[in-house]
DNA sequence: CCACTATTCAAGTAGACACTTTAGCAAGTA
DNA sequence: TACTTGCTAAAGTGTCTACTTGAATAGTGG
């Protein structure tokens, strides 16, 4: 099996939103933009650790950030997390579909019995 | 903020999303139970290191394991996926509530410039 | 019993990651 | 001009992770 774009990708993706800070970013930017010193505020850590969890964020995709003065607002561009989501839906998907085969295999046992 | 289990248990399942190994293996698993020698077969890799995958996915409920003859089968536990995807659904949510506010405040802007 | 198969345990290693501190740069303000 | 603010670059550190190899465990079949 060979690597694809898409794994890379996702491989992006879902380690972004493995860290808590990251998410909690995410989720913070999803009511609306903000700046990094906005964003660092709440947290018990530098601004430049909160910066790099900003270009994480950015490398992935799912945030995209202007300029404005002296700052670098950033925002959400929550198509990027639909990567992720119709990944998590496929596997759903193919699952779900494999249960309803089985049941009606043992439907069909139930209504006859030969096969 | 304080650390609440729902962070760290989307820590865990995101951080085992995020490897394309594990991914894969998720989505094999989706079509039906498989033993872990017969996980490892497609890669390059030891069968110990795919033990130790399973044991990631295990541990963050992915997949649980039962005992058949000498075999230790995989099967999906396709409801653990629902944390990381309503995580996600949430975040669009919030992010489709404001736009939609904001264009409902365009709109206003639009029929009655004075305000 | 022995040999074989399936799996895990344990220890080691190279690289990634989440921070830190120090320094530097660009833009606004006095 | 000098000072401040907002942010990034670079380098260092401790911890985690994805593997490896070698050894141990446990069930199966001759």
């Amino acid at each position: 099996m060979t690597t694809t774009a898409g794994d890379e990708r996702l491989d992006a993706m879902f380690a972004a939103l493995a860290d808590r800070t990251r998410r909690d970013i995410v989720a913070r930017l999803a009511g609306g933009e903000a700046t990094v010193t906005e964003l660092a505020a709440p947290y018990g850590m530098s601004v430049q650790a909160v910066s790099q969890h900003l270009r994480v964020l950015e490398r992935c995709g799912l945030i995209s950030r202007g300029r404005h003065r002296q700052t670098r607002p950033c925002r959400l561009e929550p198509q990027a997390l639909e990567s992720a989501l119709s990944w998590i839906q496929e596997s759903r998907r193919v699952w779900a579909e494999r249960m309803d085969g089985l049941e009606a295999h043992l439907d069909r046992l139930r209504e006859d019995p030969q096969r």
